[in-house]
Order: C-alpha cells, then structure tokens, then sequence
DNA sequence: ATCATTGCAAATCTTTTGCACACCA
DNA sequence: TGGTGTGCAAAAGATTTGCAATGAT
C-alpha cells in the first residue's frame, strides 16, 4: 500500500514525534507541523500519520473518546496510564500480564498478536485539584 | 443527568442485552431492536446506550476502530479477547494485573480508577482459515 | 517518465444535539 | 402537570477519499 517514499511533509511529521514525546492527535499533529509547512494539509497528515504506523515509525492508539493518538515508536513495548481529569497520558514500562493468561489464551487455541493495557484514573496534579474542592 | 425512568425503548434495548451475550454497536441495536419496535430512532438509542451505561446497567468500550460496543453489565470485572479475523469479542475473566503494578502507579501517586485490557489476536476458527491459505 | 504523494473539497461514518411533541411518574 | 424521553433531521467531529496537479526516484 505505502511505499515508504520521502517527502518535505512525512519528514516533518516524523520530526515532530523526534523532539515531542508526547501522544498527539491528528488535529494537533496539524497545528505543530503547520508551524514549518504552513501549507500542509490535514489529510496529508493523516495519510501519513497511517504510512509511518504501518511501517513502524509510529505507533497508534485509539482512546475512549474514539479519537487515535500517535507516539514515536521508538519505545519498548509500553501500556498507558491515562489521566481523566487533564487527559494526559503516561507512558508505563512495566507490562502487567501474568503467566497464567498465556495458559489461558492456549486453551482458547487463541492466536495472541499483540495485547494493551491502560489504567485510567487521576495524576497527582489532577488529584490535588479534585481534593481541593 | 438521566434520571431512571422506564419507557418501552429504553427495556427493549436492555431485554436486547439479556438475551444476547454478545457486544453490539450502536447500529446493530438499533437494527435488532427495530424488530421489536419499528419506530424507534438511532438517536433515542444512542441516548439510552448512554443512559444505560451510566447507571450500571450496560458496560460501554471503545475498541480500535474507533466504535463503541456495548455489552450488558451483568458480568464481573473482566477483559477481552479480539478476534482480528472475524471481529467476534469473546470475555476474559482472568485479570492479568500483577501486584507489581499497584507499586508503581503509587509511586507515580497515581490514583487508578479502571483499567482496562484486551488481546488482540485470531481465535481458533480464523487461525484454521489462515493456515489453509 | 512513472507512480506515489499532495492539497483541496466533498464524502463517510459515528455520535451528538435542537426542537416540538409524547409520555412516564 | 412537569419534566424526562422520543422521533426526526440537522449538526458536529474524526477520518477517508476522489481528483487533478506536484514531486520523488
């Protein structure tokens, strides 16, 4: 489908995902970019935001606001912890499978590709805030 | 905001749930719930999806396509199993968490609400069909 | 020169909302 | 009766797509 070819405008969005670490939506991802390609358009953005996850630049999440976010794949294999007060989200190393699921996924004869993770809650600021009220 | 009351829509979505186990779309609800009653909108049963979830009764999850499914709440806490073949959803009760992730959302002082967790993957039938290609 | 990629706009898809009317408590 | 719920249609928000022009290899 893509064919991995160079351009001014999928160099910049990798670029992006180089100097943020941040996950970012297509929307914003069009707002930073436009700084340097003022021109782009955000279907341009979201043709390659989809060519860079294919080919393993980037990575996506879909979150429940049904809206995907985009991180630089550079990152080991990660979860989220997701803020509902500020709608930050954190990057968690830790993976938290135990063995026993693996059994459980054989027994299903259930063929795993890839799993996720996420805790959602409130971050420390977030808590403060709520606490204060 | 929704304040419980009973309409004949609002008990035809939910008897939907008690008969069937298996996580349905908003459009797919409303197609089977048509049969039942002809007239009712998509929006009234978008409304009360929400509705529905809000108190108790309904267990909502936005899955990576971006659409929301919804499965009746009479089940324990537990996780899913995503066919990436032919899309079915099948129930995990097995939690995954180790204890060890309590420790490190603490020490985040990050203050968990839910989580959630799905594998990804080919159930048994899928796995047949592609190993027959 | 070829074919992927772009910009633009229109189209799609899911979900939400405004409004007048209907119906539950 | 009063306020929530409904149907309908329009609106909104995210993402995709058709097309002619542009640009990378």
């Amino acid at each position: 489908m893509y064919n991995h070819r160079s351009t001014k405008q999928r160099r910049a969005i990798l670029e992006l995902f180089n100097r943020q670490e941040k996950h970012l939506a297509a929307e914003e991802v069009h707002q930073l970019v436009r700084f340097q390609l003022p021109k782009i358009s955000l279907g341009t953005v979201y043709r390659n935001l989809e060519a860079l996850s294919e080919q393993g630049d980037l990575q996506k999440t879909v979150f429940p606001d049904g809206k995907a976010r985009f991180e630089g794949a550079k990152h080991e294999h990660h979860h989220h912890m997701v803020c509902l007060g500020c709608s930050n989200i954190v990057d968690i190393s830790l993976c938290p499978v135990r063995p026993e699921m693996k059994d459980l996924l054989n027994a299903e004869e259930f063929e795993a590709v890839y799993h996720r993770f996420e805790v959602f809650g409130y971050c420390r600021d977030c808590r403060e805030k709520k606490n204060r009220n």
